[in-house]
DNA sequence: TGTTGAACTTGTCACTGACAAGATTGGCAT
DNA sequence: ATGCCAATCTTGTCAGTGACAAGTTCAACA
């Protein structure tokens, strides 16, 4: 048979770098096919190695598909991270950062489910703990610098209101559940845009009583 | 209630009603073990009734887990009429219902996952987008009686802000990650509430300034 | 009373996750 | 070099699953 091709470096033992050929194939499976036609074995199959092959590198199912979470998490992290170092005014970095956010939903829909499904997630691996928490604390950076300094209560209402917010109209957009009556209505990054900015002043005000 | 629309099957025939019964004990089985472990057999099992038998009212396990999903939207929109009911004027309207919206996630978290989940619900049934369109348009008329009266596109950010803002602290609160650094913090409702002035206070005055 | 057809059962098949045991292969002490 | 070791991968197997087919029960009705 002849070797698969994977460019030596990493860990090339018998296979090559097979854990990370799974993650990749997996998370194109599925973006493909979705969660409930997920199958260790269809995987295994389209990596070209026996059934049983990705026990080696998984526990179980619920151990794979934590791994192609975290590595999502990677990504979007890394995304976040981009959009801070193009656009540093504080701000600007949060309106990049929910535009970065709402990109990766709609371009990875599946995955981006999976990655906030505790339940499918069962078993969390070290890896996706950290990957996870550094996604958090670049958002929770971002919105830090761009409040109003206040205390510890109105910095919680900002981050669980700043990230409600750009979570939530990501899950709408994916499930094309975007309201749009108007054709002049500005497409869904630029309503997010000005949401935040109406959350991050109205944080600093007293709401309304 | 009232009794089931259609006629000839609301009798109860052999085993009652078998086809709510399934409804049941599946949305029980889901909560307790999650989607991953769902079986239409272990269901079966759970209803005392032959492995097969689900199969005369769902035509296979994504048709079941719609009506699941159905199931949960009457059971949500039921919740937001009642909110209506109790608090009349529009902002306390929708006020009480992102209060509603988020106790349904907290309590029903794998079924709220799953009534968002495009890929597990490939195979929508009428019954899942009448009861899914009348959680939307409750919606929507509250976010429109709340609302400074503004052109159509004003109305796509208001309604799109809103809910992305309740949907998305409500799935922040099913996974566990609502920010709580102070303990003088207020509980998510009511930072929903205030999160939900500061939008629809927002989208009036123009989001450039 | 006998027929009909929906509701339900039993039986079966290919497929899946998980496990066990054997085979391959690179690294390493000797 | 030699030979052992352990990680990697394969083959084989088992119970459980979704889906389908064919048989059984039973309320409704002509």
């Amino acid at each position: 048979m002849t070797t698969p091709a994977t460019d030596h470096a990493s860990a090339p033992y018998h296979h090559g770098d097979l854990r990370a050929l799974l993650v990749r194939v997996g998370r194109d499976m599925l973006e493909r096919d979705g969660l409930r036609g997920f199958s260790l074995r269809a995987l295994a199959r389209a990596a070209g190695v026996s059934h049983a092959a990705p026990v080696h590198h998984f526990r179980n199912l619920s151990t794979l598909l934590a791994a192609c979470a975290a590595d999502g998490y990677r990504e979007l992290s890394d995304a976040l991270e981009a959009a801070r170092a193009a656009e540093p005014e504080p701000r600007g970095t949060l309106g990049e950062m929910a535009a970065v956010y709402l990109h990766f939903a709609e371009r990875h829909p599946v995955l981006f489910h999976l990655m906030f499904d505790r339940q499918s997630l069962a078993e969390r691996t070290p890896e996706f703990g950290a990957e996870a928490h550094r996604a958090y604390e670049l958002l929770c950076t971002a919105v830090r610098a761009a409040a109003r300094p206040g205390d510890a209560a109105a910095f919680d209402q900002a981050v669980n209101t700043v990230w409600g917010l750009i979570h939530g109209m990501s899950v709408l957009s994916i499930e094309g559940q975007i309201c749009r009556t108007s054709e002049s209505a500005p497409d869904t990054a630029t309503m997010l845009r000005a949401a935040l900015h109406a959350v991050v002043r109205g944080h600093v005000d007293p709401p309304g009583r």
